[in-house]
DNA sequence: AATTATTTGTGCGTATGTATC
DNA sequence: AGATACATACGCACAAATAAT
């Protein structure tokens, strides 16, 4: 081995291609930037063109530079080395059955159609794995990622991360969210606040006071969510009350409002309508309400989000806010196909809320 | 771009280096073995031998030979060209919400844990689409493959593409259903006919004789649950009778069993419970049923198949069987890591159904 | 154990083709 | 149109490794 690379090492074009090499590595000639041509570094080396050709040839096979006929040879930039894989990654938080499958057909829709396949990654909302993601998609050869930020009401950490992946010119799309850091970087998104602005203002016209808001504390959904909540109560002349709102986090969302509510209800305290995270809190919180014998919404309403409900025969039906998730995928994979087409695409791309009425809500009589 | 592919097909080296490529890929020289050496093979196409090593040096480029000095120029084998890509691709036929999300979270699961990502297709159900998802794969560098067969039932057609993966040394893994024609490869599923036998089982012992079954007709799973219903029926000593039969097909199933069952209903036909085929096309029976103003459970009783009920907090729990989709995706993915690793497994695992019972079924009182 | 033939690897020379600027 | 640069193609000589004698 050793005697192998000693000797490979006194080979006239493993010499010339070491020098060249250096000269990439040390940045004397910058990505993108003409080499010396065939002829210059034959008679620079003094060797003939033969030699220098297969010098050259070898780097080309690794992918330090690229030749184009009649014009020259030339250092590779990162996007010029990297042959497309027709592969785009999709990162998300949950692989639940909530509102994933929608988001992740809607994404398919397009990408399938344009000979790209799908990698699917999740997270579990949780940092440490995205970052993990990251570096492993990475390592990979992706097209593009479309990512669900992990509990993106936290700073974001790894911002690094992204700078390289700006620096290897894979582009990168938000969904559901963004980090504040990189409000600049392409973000598709719900309009989260109207969503809630809506509920609560559609359970104030039906003559309820008691609001009690069950948000999630540690994403802008949920901090988005209960902006619309409260700002419909200000507009409306009802005061805001802490009280009145349970947060949790995403690890408590099993046990955390479900106790919480009860211990209210409990207590005594009066509530006359809740206006939930999203659908899945909404079933939770009813199922804690049968427990202890109210009633929906014949005692207390309650509106969801998202519009998750798949059984639409089911006998409750939530008052919810539709969340066009097929739309927020096929968008998202058409502005990451556009950016790697090199086109432009809008930095921000908010989708409007609709109320869906169901049957979880009912005029308060007083 | 015609014009340039013209042109490289009457380069020399380039229809040399097609010739060994085709030597290669019919298996004239298999894996292993020699290749021609440079000078026989200059003199057998009459170029020079300069040629002849720049159509090789392209082919030892490109993985499908290895040099040796002094020896010879060798075919590679297929372990020695391929390179773990830590990518393995699930193919399913529909991402909808149904099942898709937890089988796919049961294979995430496992593969996550071991470093590997998940290349995401479906195929709509349609055999085309199937064909077109090998080929790309095939085309890809993947690890192994998951694969849901897309209308089972129907005889396969495109046995040769898997020849290829076996060829290729890519393991692949049969879920939900297999091919018949190829019953020796691993696959994992469902019970299917003991799960529909139970459901029809414990109707029967509420009393109920005239049991309308809804099947889909172009999947095996449809086939078996059938055939449990069917075999019920028999051992009870209750006539099988055809007309109490539905089948439907993939593209008929949001509207046909629907329609029917409402003629059926309307022609005044005694029905006292339905099995339907799965959980989500009860719901659609519910639905046409309850249009007619025929409640559930009361006036008829229904059942389902695979538990795919997210909100257990909904009034109308179905009856039904649970479908262990998770369990199911993680021993898929458990068998495939194991055939990379080129351990032996099961050619068939098959997962126990369990009944759930909900209340949608009431005691017949007669 | 040494020799020899075979086979690939290195290095150079020349001529012509073809794309780019 | 012409200069320049890379691409193809053939030729030769010798080195280095291997395999068979």
């Amino acid at each position: 081995m050793e005697k192998k690379s000693n000797k490979s090492a006194t080979l006239k074009y493993n010499q010339i291609k070491e020098k060249l090499k250096a000269l990439i590595l040390e940045e004397e000639i910058k990505p993108g930037e003409k080499m010396p041509s065939e002829n210059v570094l034959s008679e620079r080396y003094g060797v003939s063109r033969q030699t220098v050709r297969k010098a050259i040839s070898d780097l080309v096979n690794e992918g330090y530079v690229y030749a184009v006929q009649g014009s020259g040879t030339y250092c590779s930039d990162a996007s010029r080395f990297k042959k497309d894989s027709k592969d785009i990654a999709v990162v998300m938080t949950y692989l639940s059955d909530y509102i994933f499958p929608k988001v992740i057909s809607g994404i398919d829709s397009v990408l399938s159609d344009n000979g790209y396949s799908i990698v699917l990654k999740h997270t579990n909302n949780s940092r440490t794995r995205e970052i993990k993601c990251l570096e492993e998609l990475i390592e990979k050869n992706i097209d593009g990622i479309i990512i669900e930020p992990s509990k993106s009401n936290v700073f974001c950490k790894h911002k690094d991360l992204y700078d390289k992946l700006d620096k290897y010119g894979i582009p990168y799309v938000f969904i559901q969210g963004y980090y504040s850091v990189m409000e600049d970087k392409p973000h598709v998104l719900m309009d989260d606040e109207k969503g809630t602005y809506l509920l609560t203002k559609y359970l104030i016209d039906l003559g309820h006071k008691n609001i009690l808001g069950v948000f999630k504390s540690d994403d802008v959904q949920g901090q988005n969510r209960h902006k619309g909540y409260a700002k419909a109560l200000a507009d409306s002349g009802i005061a805001y009350d802490p009280e009145n709102v349970i947060w949790f986090y995403t690890e408590d969302r099993a046990v955390h409002p479900y106790v919480n509510l009860q211990n209210m209800i409990r207590s005594g305290k009066e509530i006359d309508s809740i206006v939930a995270y999203n659908d899945q809190i909404a079933y939770h919180l009813i199922k804690a309400l049968n427990e202890l014998g109210v009633k929906v919404p014949e005692d207390i309403s309650i509106t969801g989000y998202d519009n998750s409900l798949t059984a639409g025969s089911s006998e409750l039906r939530l008052t919810t806010i539709t969340h066009p998730q097929q739309e927020l995928g096929k968008i998202a994979a058409e502005m990451l196909l556009k950016m790697i087409r090199g086109e432009a695409v809008e930095k921000r791309v908010i989708i409007e809320p609709e109320l869906i009425e169901g049957n979880s809500c009912k005029k308060k009589n007083k």
